[in-house]
Order: C-alpha cells, then sequence, then structure tokens
DNA sequence: TGATTCACG
DNA sequence: GACGTACGTGAATCAG
C-alpha cells in the first residue's frame, strides 16, 4: 500500500543524536577491549526506546534514520565560512560513528545519507512529501534548524528530554511560527554553523522585526522606515549577506532520492541481527531486555576477569524512566501505603516542593517519595486550585489534597526514625523546610555531598547534571513548570499533575543516584570523608543557618545615608577633575578619561576592548592624581554601600530579625565552605571605614559575640605537610611566623627586623600557598622580577621541603588526576596534563588543594564537635568564615565558651591526624562582631 | 549574559 | 622562546 493518510512516519536524526548522546552521557568502554561506546549505547538505547513505545495505535507505520554524510555539501558552496569554526570530531566519538550505522541496520531500520547533502536536507525532503501525502510525521530531533518544518502534521520529538514540539514549542524559541522561522534565524544568525546573519541582533529582535513586517523580504524592502538609527543600518549595510544566511538555513526540501517513502515501512527487528550486534557490543542490560521482548534466548556475554577502576561493574538494574507510573497520593491509605514500603526497605528517598528557594521564608508545597527506581509518589498539600482568572490564581486549596497537618503526622514517625535511612538531593534544604514545621528528618544521606566526595573538582554536583551523567537521563526543568522572568509562577501554583511528574521524577533520580553512588564511595576510598566530614555536617549548618545573627538595621541605614552623601561629593569633584560629565560606575568610561583624555600612562585594553581600571592600576596613577584616587574613594563606597549596608537589610528576616545566610556545603572544590543570600564571609574588615560595618551585627540583649579563629592555620599545615623544621621550630615556640622567615632568609636577627623585610617575607609566605611564581610575587610587592624570583630562589634553598612538596604533589596530580587532603578528601585536577596557560592555573591550583582543603577539613571537624561540646553551655554557634567561627553566648559564660571551643578547635585533627605543630586560637568578645573579632 | 571590579580567608 | 599567571569564593554593576 502507498504511503498515505493514516501513515505515520518517524524520523530519526541519528547524527545530532549522537553527538549530543556522547557529550550528556557518562563515558563508557567496552570492557574486553577498551573501544568507547557510550554514544553508542545511548543511540540503541533510543531505538530500543522508541521501538518500545510505539506499539499503540500512534505508533509509526515508517521509519528512518538518517545521517550527515561527507563534510562538503551545497552550502560550503554558497558559503565557504560555513560551519568552519566547527572543532574536530573528539577522539572518542570519532569509532563510534560507523558503530551506528551498523545498530541502525541492527534495529532492521532504513539507513539513509547521500553524500553533499546533511541529514536536515533529508528529514526535509522525506517530511515534505510524507505531508504532501497526507501523512504524519514525527522528527526525533530537538536542533532548532529542523524547526522550519513543523506544523500541518509534522511535529518534533527531543528523545532526550523526552518532550514534544509543536507549532507552541517552535514559537516559544523563535518568537514565530514555523514558516517565519528561516526568516529569524537569517537575521539572527549562529555562531555555531557559523551563519553571519544581521550583526547585533539576536533572535528576540528578529523575531520582533518579522513580526512587525510580515516577512524578510518586506522588512529589507521597508528597511528604511525602522526608527531605530543602529537597526536600519545594520539591515541595510547588510541585506546581501542576510539574504546568503536565509538561503544557508532554508533545507533543501526537494532533493532527489533514489527511494521512496513506501520503503521505509516498519520491519520486526530480526532476533539475531539485533541480539548479535548487542552483543558484540558488550551491552549487558540492553542485551537481556531485547532477548526477553523478542522471545529469544538471553545470550551470554563474558564478565570480564577482573574490575578495574572505581567506576566498574555496577551497571545496575536499569528501569526506564516512565512519568505515567508515578503515583499521586490523595489519602491517608494511600500515604500509609508508601511509608509501610519505605519502613520494609529501611530507606526512602524524599523531596520537598516549595514556594520559593530560601528555606527560612519558603513554604511547603509538597513531598515526594521513592524506594526502588521508577517506584515513586508525589504528595501534594497545598497546591492552590486554578482559577478562570488566571491572573492572580485562586488562594483557594485545590481539591483532591490531604490536609498538611494530618500528612505531617503520618509522615512525622518515619523521617525521625532511626532505622530508616532518609535519602535526598541537598538534604540541608528539606531537613530545614521540615524543621519549620516541627519535623525531624534523621538519619540522611545526601546524593549531592557523595558526589562532591568522589568528584569535587571534576563537575557540579546538581541533581540535573548528576542524572545526566550518571543515569543518561534528563529530568524536567523546573522552568516548564514555573517559567522564568517576570511571569514565573510559584510551585503551589503548578496543576498537581503536571508538579507531580516533576517532584516524583525527582524523587526517583535521587534513589536512583544514591543506589549507583553508594557502591562507588568505598571504591574511590571517600567512605571515611563522607561520613566524617560531609553527612554530619548538614544538621550542625541547619541549625547554625536558622539562628542567624542579630543585624540592626538603624545602624546600617545610617550608614548608607552617610555614605550616600559623601558619594554625592566625591561625583561632583570627580567630574570637575575630568571637565565632564560620565558615569563614574562604568570602568569603561573611566578608563576612557584617565587613558585617552588625560592621556595618563599603563591602559591595557580587556577582552571587550575596553581599557581595564582595577584598584592596583588607579592606585599607582593615584600617587600623581587627583582624580583616579577620588574615583577609588568613591568605587570604596559604592561596594559598601550597596553590597553590604544596603543590601544587607534587605537580609533581615522580618520574623527573626535577624539574617541567615546559607552555606553550600558542595560549592567549593577544596572543601571550603561558601556562604550566599547574603555572603557572610566576606563583611569587611581590612579596612577601617569597612570594618564599621561590623558594628551593626550585635549579640541581643545579655549576650555577647565571641570569635574564636585560627592562626596562621594554612601556614601550619604547610609546616607539616612539608616537613619544614625550621617553620615547625618556629611556630613550636610561638615566634611571629613571618618575621622569622625574613629572619632566615635574610639573615637579619629578629630583634632587628623592619617591618618591610618582615612584609616581604609575609608575601612570600602566601605566595607559597598559592604556588608562587615570579612574576605574581613581583606583582603583589611592586618589585622587579627577578628580584622577586631571587626571593624565591633563596626561599627554596632555605626551605627546601618546600620544592620537593610542589614538585611531588604535581606530579601525583597527573600520575593519578587528584589531590588529597590529610584527612584523605580528593580533589580532582582534570587539567592538570593540559598544554598552554591553563597547565600553570592547575598546577598552582594543585599545590594549593591539600593546604587549603586540609585547613577546611580541619575547621568541620570542630564544627562537627561544637554541638555537643558547648550543649551545657548558654551558647549558639553563628557564622564560619573559613578560619572563624563565631557564636553568641549569655555575658556570663563567655569565660567557659571560650575555654570549651578552643579546646574542640585546637584539638580538632586528632585522633585522625597528629600534627607537627600545634594549632592555636586566638579569641575575642564584644557587644558586635567588630569588636569580638 | 559575560566581563569587571572588589569584598573576604 | 613567548605567553600570561598568584589560591579559593559571591555579589553588584555595566553594557551589549
Amino acid at each position: 500500500m502507498a504511503f498515505g493518510k493514516g501513515h505515520h512516519l518517524s524520523l530519526i536524526d541519528g547524527s545530532a543524536f549522537i553527538f549530543r548522546a556522547f557529550h550528556a552521557l557518562p563515558p563508557l568502554t567496552r570492557k574486553s577491549d577498551g573501544l568507547p561506546v557510550g554514544a553508542v549505547s545511548g543511540f540503541v538505547n533510543m531505538l530500543w526506546k522508541l521501538v518500545e513505545e510505539n506499539k499503540g495505535p500512534d505508533a509509526p507505520t515508517h521509519v528512518a534514520v538518517v545521517f550527515d554524510k561527507g563534510s562538503h555539501t551545497f552550502r560550503n558552496d554558497l558559503y565557504d565560512q560555513y560551519k568552519a569554526n566547527r572543532d574536530e570530531m573528539p577522539e572518542d566519538l570519532r569509532p563510534q560513528i560507523p558503530l551506528t550505522r551498523e545498530a541502525t541496520r541492527a534495529f532492521n531500520i532504513a539507513c539513509l545519507e547521500q553524500e553533499g547533502f546533511e541529514a536536515d536536507d533529508i528529514i526535509a525532503t522525506l517530511a515534505c512529501r510524507a505531508r504532501e501525502a497526507g501523512g504524519r510525521v514525527t522528527i526525533i530531533s530537538s536542533d532548532k534548524d529542523l524547526m522550519q518544518l513543523v506544523g500541518d502534521g509534522v511535529e518534533m520529538f527531543d528523545a532526550m528530554k523526552n518532550v514534544r514540539i509543536g507549532r507552541e514549542g517552535v514559537e516559544a524559541k523563535f518568537g514565530v511560527g514555523p514558516e517565519r522561522v528561516v526568516d529569524v534565524q537569517a537575521l539572527a544568525g549562529d555562531s555555531v554553523d557559523n551563519i553571519p546573519g544581521a550583526p547585533g541582533i539576536g533572535v528576540k529582535t528578529a523575531a520582533l522585526l518579522i513580526n512587525e513586517y510580515g516577512d524578510l523580504e518586506t522588512l529589507l524592502e521597508r528597511a528604511e522606515e525602522i526608527k531605530q538609527p543602529k537597526r536600519r543600518q545594520t539591515l541595510i549595510e547588510n541585506a546581501d549577506q542576510i539574504r546568503l544566511s536565509k538561503r544557508l538555513v532554508t533545507l533543501d526540501s526537494d532533493m532527489e532520492l533514489d527511494y521512496g517513502l513506501d520503503s521505509l515501512e516498519v520491519q520486526e527487528p530480526v532476533a539475531e541481527d539485533l541480539l548479535g550486534f548487542l552483543t558484540e557490543m558488550e551491552f549487558r542490560t540492553i542485551t537481556r531486555r531485547v532477548a526477553e521482548a523478542l522471545g529469544a534466548e538471553v545470550p551470554v556475554i563474558e564478565a570480564p576477569e577482573a574490575e578495574q577502576g572505581e567506576d566498574a561493574g555496577d551497571e545496575a538494574e536499569e528501569v526506564p524512566f516512565d512519568a505515567s507510573a508515578y503515583e499521586i497520593i490523595r489519602d491517608a491509605d494511600a500515604l500509609a501505603g508508601w511509608i509501610a514500603e519505605a519502613r520494609a526497605r529501611g530507606w526512602v528517598a524524599v523531596d520537598t516542593e516549595t514556594t520559593g528557594l530560601n528555606e527560612m521564608t519558603a513554604d511547603l508545597v509538597g513531598v515526594s517519595l521513592s524506594v526502588e527506581p521508577g517506584e515513586a509518589a508525589y504528595l501534594p498539600l497545598t497546591h492552590r486550585a486554578a482559577t478562570s482568572d488566571d491572573l492572580f490564581g485562586s488562594d483557594e486549596l485545590a481539591e483532591g489534597q490531604l490536609a498538611l497537618d494530618e500528612a505531617l503526622d503520618l509522615l512525622k514517625p518515619l523521617l525521625a526514625d532511626p532505622s530508616v535511612m532518609k535519602i535526598g538531593q541537598n538534604m540541608k534544604y528539606d531537613a530545614k523546610i521540615f524543621a519549620r514545621y516541627g519535623v525531624a528528618v534523621t538519619p540522611i544521606d545526601d546524593t549531592m555531598l557523595m558526589s562532591y566526595a568522589m568528584h569535587a573538582g571534576l563537575h557540579g554536583h546538581g541533581m540535573d547534571q548528576l542524572s545526566e551523567r550518571y543515569l543518561g537521563h534528563h529530568p524536567i526543568e523546573i522552568k516548564t513548570l514555573l517559567g522564568t522572568g517576570k511571569g514565573q509562577i510559584t510551585f503551589d501554583r503548578v496543576p498537581i499533575d503536571e508538579a507531580a511528574k516533576y517532584a516524583a521524577e525527582d524523587a526517583d533520580v535521587t534513589l536512583r543516584l544514591w543506589k549507583a553512588f553508594k557502591p562507588r564511595l568505598h571504591r574511590a576510598r571517600v567512605t571515611t570523608v563522607y561520613e566524617t566530614l560531609e553527612r554530619p555536617l548538614v544538621p550542625v549548618l541547619a541549625e547554625m543557618e536558622m539562628a542567624g545573627i542579630k543585624v540592626d538595621k538603624g545602624t546600617l541605614s545610617r550608614m548608607s545615608n552617610a555614605f550616600a552623601q559623601k558619594m554625592a561629593a566625591l561625583e561632583d569633584e570627580i567630574q570637575e577633575l575630568a571637565g565632564e560629565k560620565f558615569n563614574v560606575g562604568s570602568p569603561a568610561q573611566v578608563g576612557d578619561i584617565l587613558f585617552e583624555k588625560m592621556g595618563l600612562p599603563g591602559g591595557k585594553k580587556g577582552k571587550t576592548g575596553k581599557y581595564s581600571t582595577p584598584a592596583d592600576v588607579l592606585e599607582d596613577l593615584a600617587t600623581e592624581h587627583d582624580l583616579p584616587a577620588r574615583v577609588l574613594d568613591w568605587r570604596q563606597l559604592q561596594k559598601l554601600k550597596s553590597t553590604y549596608t544596603d543590601a544587607l537589610q534587605d537580609h533581615i528576616n522580618p520574623d527573626t530579625g535577624r539574617v541567615h545566610t546559607s552555606y553550600s556545603i558542595a560549592g567549593a572544590n577544596t572543601g571550603r565552605l561558601a556562604s550566599t543570600d547574603p555572603n557572610l564571609q566576606n563583611i569587611p574588615v581590612r579596612t577601617e571605614e569597612g570594618r564599621r560595618i561590623r558594628e551593626a551585627f550585635v549579640a541581643t540583649d545579655g549576650h555577647r559575640l565571641v570569635s574564636l579563629d585560627y592562626s596562621q592555620i594554612e601556614l601550619r599545615i604547610l609546616a607539616h605537610i612539608a616537613g619544614i623544621d625550621a617553620l615547625k621550630q618556629a611556630f613550636a615556640e610561638g615566634q611571629d611566623i613571618h618575621a622569622a622567615t625574613a629572619s632566615e632568609m635574610f639573615g637579619v636577627p629578629l630583634d632587628q627586623m623592619t617591618p618591610d623585610v618582615r612584609r616581604q617575607a609575609k608575601a612570600i609566605n602566601f605566595g607559597v600557598i598559592y604556588g608562587i611564581s615570579g612574576w605574581g610575587l613581583a606583582r603583589n610587592l611592586r618589585i622587579p622580577r627577578d628580584e622577586a624570583q631571587g626571593f624565591i630562589d633563596r626561599y627554596f634553598e632555605r626551605f627546601p621541603g618546600i620544592r620537593a612538596y610542589m614538585d611531588d604533589t604535581v606530579a601525583r596530580a597527573k600520575e593519578t588526576g587528584y589531590v588529597e587532603t590529610l584527612f584523605g578528601r580528593r580533589i580532582n585536577t582534570p587539567e592538570i596534563n593540559a598544554k598552554g596557560p591553563t597547565a600553570g592555573f592547575a598546577k598552582r591550583a594543585a599545590i594549593n588543594a591539600p593546604i587549603q582543603g586540609t585547613a577546611a577539613d580541619i575547621i568541620r571537624r570542630a564544627m562537627i564537635r561544637m554541638p555537643d561540646a558547648i550543649a551545657k553551655l548558654p551558647a549558639t554557634m553563628l557564622l564560619q568564615v573559613h578560619d572563624e567561627l563565631l557564636f553568641e553566648v549569655e555575658e556570663g559564660a563567655v569565660d567557659d565558651l571560650i575555654g570549651a571551643a578552643r579546646a574542640v578547635m585546637e584539638e580538632a585533627s586528632l585522633p585522625a591526624v597528629k600534627l607537627d605543630v600545634p594549632l592555636v586560637v586566638d579569641a575575642g568578645q564584644g557587644a558586635n562582631w567588630a569588636e569580638a573579632h
């Protein structure tokens, strides 16, 4: 029967898929010989999924996989720069290209390609013919270049994200319908394919213009009418280039093909061929699944003798993701059922959905649970009812939700049950939300922290990223539910059905990650790090963040006003000096004034072609001129006002009157914490004016703030790790370490030390921790480079262990791909074998990481022990600033707290590591942070 | 959104 | 031999 009405053609964009699969999926190699097969695996799984899913009435009747062939197409004849900036194909992908053709044939699916054409042209030609014949078409691709084909029975399907793209999807992407997509592309151009387009015009502007003028030709003819002078000029000047761009992006939908649509009819795979191929590739899971589905015997794939490496051999039972399998919990019985499932296993993955990202203010909207891969449920609690007036929505609760109190009463015993592990991704967030509803969550496992312990330095540890990388699955993005920018809605406004798919998937993903990571943690030998430095820190930080610190709004507000006045005066003075009005806050304009108008020396241009005006450059100029000096003053005030006195006021929680930061545990590669919203780890202290901001951080009535900080902890660690006897001895004797260094280097007796010599030694000491270079030290000390290099040479001569430590560390990193702290924390160094300037960066980072990381581990250990150590004191731990802990304590207990906390901090490395140097902790106390520090 | 600048350890 | 570099962070602002 000829292809026609009622038929459904599925066209798979094979080339695009394998490129995407290669980059999105974890690298996988064939065990017997190490052949890279990750992209092939992703491709095979996608094909099988289509075969499996397409058995319903809507199934394709015809199917083909289409590939690019050759690198020279008719587009290169039109424009020799077409796709000219494409990178070389990655080495590991090259051998997989022919394998994907083989896979297609093994599936008994037509495999199409044609010299001189791109896959997109073949797809366009076939899609148009099928449409003309009255059939339907699904293009399996997310390539925007194919979106021009959508409409009239043609739609696209993104197989990796599992989303359909119809007319609305195209409009969302391009701002115009499919018919006008090429017009927009012609204007906007494309840096990936090297389509020139119109300079300075992006998709947004292009859509605006096309919608206003109807189509590209009309627009170009009537370009004179455009109001914006820059746009008008661009379009007039580049008309030819734009028309060329249009020809480049327009697909050839009328190719000559020596086969017809009928030849693409779906055929059952031949079990022998398909299983033969899969066995050859050594894909265990899919081979078994295919064999079972085809009713064939499961072929045996020899297990490789010894499993090597930490990622080997834990190929979990793969259960496909299936949103339709997720349950919505609407009554107490159903919830009780899931709780029983969790208890039966001893674990459950938990994820909360809320109205915002700030745990202190966001409200609980729903909870999702998962107990096995693919088995997950969503418990909606406070979703709002939809109304006809969709501008504001309703404040009424949607129907079919269990009452919040009732649900929490049922969940509470489970979440606190010591025999059930609660698994989460960034559990600190969920635990804090639950805590506000009086529900404790313990014990916990956290997939984000598991990843951090194993993969610090390799990639981020967000759920989407981990899912893509380790599960090969792209989870639904939250923005598809909430939108972005101004029109963004909160999660309680998302319809329950839609919310459930997203939320349950998150719990499902978390559970799968947990199952994948558990065994790997052990193999990577970071279980101890995870168990002693990551997991126990979660409740400690949650407590600190919820405690917050009292900030006096009046003090900040007064300072803001004072800064504003001074800035206004400075601004007048600066413009007076410059002889013109300009934006003092614009580095580019400051640069023009200094280096063009005034003709001062030292102007360097950055990537953007603008003068760069960092503080050190301005400082040099300030010795001779007033203007740069005033600009520096202005900038300091601007910084203090905008980042601190203004912004901090907005962070004061109206309920508590306190500022609640959030610490990210897995943010910094070295093991340090990072503080956000607001960042309380960079409150000014170095200048007198800035330090006064700390006066606004106060203790409540009858209390004091107490600050304890490690003295020179990184240098002490360096002395220990590198085994520098002279440094160790100086620390043991309690000497001024920078003065001692200077004395050792320059032969000046301690009692004759000058501040300047000491300052230079201090800079060198810091430089060593950062992976010193002559250039860097010269810049820091403002001395000639050869002089700086002389200092370094002498330093290495006097402390030969330092050189050895640096060389060993870099060598180890090159060999293993990571460095470690004294406590076994692993920091991966993927760029250590890079070439060019990157190599320098990577080396210095590798030298610094064990030092900075060990210090971070030590204060983590202290923090974890602190709650027990101060349990009997009327004191609360509030903040951590890398080597400092800040407490709030009742007036009468200050000395007791200092004694207890100092002991914990000074002994924090024990018993795991006995340092060759003493750790010394300095303490201070006062009514505010300025006094306490 | 990326580049600049600057606050901290 | 030139190149371009101190380590680790987060936030505000400008400008396209």
